[in-house]
Parts: C-alpha cells; structure tokens; sequence
DNA sequence: TTTATTTCTTAATCTAGATTAATAGAATGG
DNA sequence: CCATTCTATTAATCTAGATTAAGAAATAAA
C-alpha cells in the first residue's frame, strides 16, 4: 500500500476488502465518497444509458485507483457503476483528504501529477474516439494495454472502445 | 488577472499578449511550455489527424484556461494546436510552477480543484461520445455552452461535436 | 458429468453519418 | 466597389458499424 500511503498520508481513513467478481462496487446517481485502489484483481467503471447498454469508461488493474473525483469535490452524483471483472482486493479510502488541511505540499504536488496524468490520458481517449476507426482504436488499445485482452472479456473491449461485440469480432477476423 | 493570480501567485511570469483572429498560439509536436488564459476574445484547441482533418478539443472563451498540462509535466510533445477564434487578448504563463516550491498549499488546493473540474468534463465527454447520438451531442452542446454558437462558425460546431457540417446542416435542418 | 448460461462468431440487413458534388450566401480583401 | 475565398445548405450515393438472428464454443453451475 505504499504507492497510496505515498499521495494519501498515513491519517487517512483506508480499509482493504475482498470481492468476488462481478459484485458491485460504486452505484451510479450517488455522491461519491470513497476512492478505489486495486491491490489485486480487476475493476472497472461504467456508465449505463437509457437503453440500458452500458459503456465501459476505465479498467483497473493492480496499481490503479478508480475514483470519481468531480463527483466528490462538487457532490454531484455519479455517473459510473463500479464492478470487478475478477475476484479482487481493494483498498477503500475516503476522498476527503483534499479539502482538508492535513495534506502536505508535497502529497498535493504528487496528487496534482496524477491528475495531470489522468486528464492527458483522457485527452488522447476523446481524440482518438473523434478522429480514429474502430480498427485504430482496437489496435491502440492493444498497445496501450497489452496485457487486458487476456483477463478482459472482448464484449467488454468493445464496450470500452465504443462498438458491439460483432464489430469486434469482424475486426479480430480481418487478418 | 485576478482569477490567475489566486492560482498561480504573483512571483509567476506571465504576459498579456493580443492576437488577431485565426493566429497560431501553440504548435502540434512540441513540449508545451505555456498556459493560455483567455482575457478577452475565444480561442480554440485542436488536433489534426493524417488526413488533414481537425478535430477541436475545446473552446476557451472569456475566464478559460488553455493548457496542456500533460505535454508540460511529462515532456511530451503535445498533440493540439491553439489558434484564436477571435481577436483574443490572452495572457500567456509558465507552466513551471506546479514543480516549483514556491506555490503554496492553498494555491496547489485550488489547482487540484480544477484539474478534477477539467477530469469531470472529460469524463463527461467521453461517456457521451460512446453513449449519444449526433443530434443528442448536439442538443447537449447548447446546453452547456448557450453563447458559443453565437460566436463559432458552424464547422468548428461539427468539428468539436465530431462530425461533419453537413451532418450538422442536416441535424439543425430537421425542426 | 450433464445442463444451463454466458460469450464469441458469422452472416444478412439496416441506418447514421461520411463523402462527393453542386449552389447560394457571407465574409474578406484588394 | 467587385472579386475572391470561405461557409452553409441540400441532395445523391456510399460505408462503417449497428441490429437482428442463429449456431458454436466456452464457463459456470448443479
């Protein structure tokens, strides 16, 4: 838990839990009071639309944190449903450190960094979505995350990169 | 300048520039050194794809900043270029000071505050272009920005929403 | 193991939005 | 002011990817 202690300071309240795949984390329409950071397993967070097809926004492999951030800050209630794609151990830890004072300099500079991160990724994830084929966007994926394919079900690939399983599939077919 | 100066203090060095509508402000393949803070006027970012085609990433009309943080922070070459709208006076600082110790707790508070402000809209923006239709982005956008069509030619509309004028055309057509 | 459920693939059809093209209207510049 | 270049509209055609459907393969469950 180093890497978190690192950003979050040993103060802050933080519990380990244990869950089975596909049980849900984070529901959506809530404010949203915890972050997640993935110790072991997989999570992923995701909207559902009207027409109850849902659209995966991120993974979450070891080492991640999933969160939403805007949500806690602003109270706004989430977007997102989070659930894990495999048997997982999460770290739970309140949100609530930014706005309080006992964060250090240092621990908001290096949370600053991660944001920046965070944004610069979702940056290339919006261009990508407006500029680039499906095609592209499964071989950037690849790229990007070698290592999901194996763990990650392709409906939820092609959820992720916005199109249906069928038109996956024919992707991975061609070639 | 206020609004700047709560961010990054006042030891930053920043300038206030003008420009004439549809000048270049920011290059695509250099490492951005650069924020923008739009004082007056509307200035837009944009990528360009293989083809030749832009893709706007976003407007910053009158109180936004511009910036590419992760270009800044990790020194990458950033994918956008920034070009005015309109006459724009625009007042140009370093990015610099996220790394420097000189900024203070409070300052590096404000700034968490908008980047997860800038998280959220992405975020939002993500979710919508898997999730919605043109005509559904479209409505959304004059939600959210009512004043921008005032001042944006169409094809920067259909640019930003990711598709065609025509698309757009046909989209405004129907009513 | 057998059965049930979920996931993946293939194929036929359909549609939102792209592309191409042609015209008219605005804005810009000499 | 007129001439040129950009912007918006409309219509015809095309295509990437959606939808529907049905069978095969893999997983889970009993």
């Amino acid at each position: 838990m180093d890497f978190l202690t690192e950003i979050l300071g040993t103060k802050t309240k933080a519990s380990t839990k244990y869950f089975k795949k596909r049980e849900i984390i984070q529901k959506q329409g809530f404010v949203s009071k915890n972050g997640f950071y993935v110790k072991k397993g997989l999570i992923r967070s995701y909207s559902v639309d009207e027409k109850g097809k849902e659209h995966i926004f991120m993974f979450g492999a070891e080492d991640w944190i999933i969160a939403d951030l805007e949500s806690n800050v602003f109270n706004k209630p989430t977007q997102l449903y989070i659930d894990t794609v495999e048997d997982s151990e999460i770290v739970i830890f309140s949100l609530d450190y930014f706005n309080h004072d006992e964060s250090t300099k240092e621990k908001l500079q290096k949370n600053s960094k991660l944001l920046t991160r965070r944004i610069g990724s979702l940056q290339r994830r919006v261009i990508q979505l407006m500029s680039s084929s499906a095609k592209q966007r499964y071989e950037m994926f690849l790229e990007t995350y070698p290592l999901l394919p194996n763990r990650v079900p392709q409906k939820m690939i092609a959820s992720y990169l916005g199109i249906t399983p069928e038109a996956l599939s024919k992707i991975r077919g061609q070639r």
